[in-house]
DNA sequence: CGACCTTTTGAACGTATTCAACCGATGTGG
DNA sequence: CCACATCGGTTGAATACGTTCAAAAGGTCG
């Protein structure tokens, strides 16, 4: 259908591990306890003697530049992925050609789960920003899943989290209003941005309307309506991808309609 | 809202583990390996000498009346629940009080693994029919991983296949239409019986207009009118809860929009 | 700077919902 | 065991919400 979502295998240079993390530096450069992501991510919440073991998980590091593909659907899967820096949406094209994006994914977060089991990756996942992240091998972590309970137990933890936010988002796509899905969408963000660090009221949207629409069962014409709404309500202020939250209350009580 | 749903909590007798399986009983009672869900359930595809300590993950069953909740949201987290027979809906409640069914689940189909990290059950899981399950207590399934790779890998796959399946409802809630849903819906239950040695054509649905309709993102009287719909098209033949697949071909003609 | 992509807004339309009535099946208590 | 109440399902008519089609303006990138 639309290329804009770019989830349809095209060919296009993988960026080899090997290229950014030379063996040499690596052991350097790989350091979970100095990550400020770590209370968020796989090896986090470990103490301090896992937390060394753990470190050996991140295979490598690897640069995604924006628009492109860090795994595609039907790739052959072997390992997760963890956000260092930058914005990824994943999502999935059926037989049909229709595509949806199955979330928004930031710092800290872990993206490719979906393969393990099958040996191939379900979804695609693509950068919306220049994008760093940390290579997880899915057969390190099994290993050390079996030697660190600790780590296995967070493992775990971390799958089951996915599969809670899945049925989140049954919720907002089966029970939700339009305008009750988008503003469930931007408290979202806004929460998510806080726990980085950054500002909960003032973002950067990286992702288009049609994008936004796809993950939220809508189309894009639909989303900028209600952002225009939005706006008129004073709820918030939008310019192109810039969005600032005046009353989150106020969205909070779009949600609990009106 | 509706108490048709019943996910709310609501005082009930729980059904204790050891009343339906007292001790010495058990042994000779549970036994995956002559369990005829084996090649479904998490036991399964396990080598002969891994499927007898696999056996020792089945603490008890229980058994849960028609109506009644296996397990409610926000309940404490101790087991997994492997169906044995019978048949499930799970569902959550938000907030505001809507209410979301997120999955049907039936003979060897693994449900509440929403609970692991969290230590409480995120959703609810109620009782569609008379129904068995086995309890896999958590902390056994951690213990036996650990030590069996291959149930260690085969968790792994479970809780990836949920989230895959959970992608898959995204994609009909987000990017389908109502008469394509109730065909995805008809489809996947009759492949999923066929599994079971079931007729893939003529099957008892257990669940009611609503419950299919709050999984679908639809009304119930949407969901019956397309009912009647297909019927007049003679894709299928329904008599309340009875139905019949006359023209599979022709509802796998209706997801390709026609 | 020009081509293309993204966003906004309007108007007409269509799909699914809402409200309502009715029927049949099921289950309970007298 | 029947009567009656309740629940589940079907169908019609009116409505509403979000979509589709279209045009134009604003951004972004090579």
């Amino acid at each position: 259908m639309s290329a804009v979502l770019a989830f349809k295998p095209v060919p296009r240079t993988i960026y080899m591990s090997k290229a950014e993390a030379p063996s040499g530096a690596r052991k350097f450069e790989v350091t979970c306890s100095s990550c400020n992501l770590r209370e968020l991510c796989l090896p986090g919440a470990l103490a301090a003697e896992d937390m060394a073991r753990a470190e050996n998980l991140v295979y490598a590091r690897r640069r995604v530049k924006r628009g492109e593909a860090l795994f595609q659907a039907g790739a052959e899967f072997n390992a997760v992925y963890a956000i260092r820096s930058g914005f990824f949406k994943t999502g999935l094209v059926d037989g049909e050609g229709r595509e949806q994006v199955t979330g928004f994914f930031m710092g800290g977060e872990l993206i490719g789960m979906d393969g393990i089991g099958t040996g191939t990756y379900h979804g695609s996942a693509i950068a919306l920003e220049d994008s760093e992240v940390c290579i997880l091998p899915y057969t390190l972590i099994e290993e050390m899943a079996r030697e660190v309970p600790a780590l296995q137990r967070h493992l775990h933890a971390v799958l089951a989290r996915e599969i809670v936010r899945d049925h989140g988002v049954m919720m907002l796509l089966g029970s939700m209003r339009a305008e009750e899905r988008l503003a469930t969408f931007l408290i979202n963000l806004s929460k998510r941005f806080v726990r980085r660090g950054y500002s909960a009221s003032d973002f950067h949207l990286r992702m288009t309307r049609e994008e936004i629409g796809s993950y939220l069962g809508l189309k894009l014409e639909t989303v900028s309506r209600l952002f225009s709404k939005f706006q008129d309500e004073e709820l918030i202020e939008v310019e192109q991808k810039h969005v600032r939250i005046l009353d989150i209350a106020g969205l909070e009580r779009v949600l609990a309609g009106k």
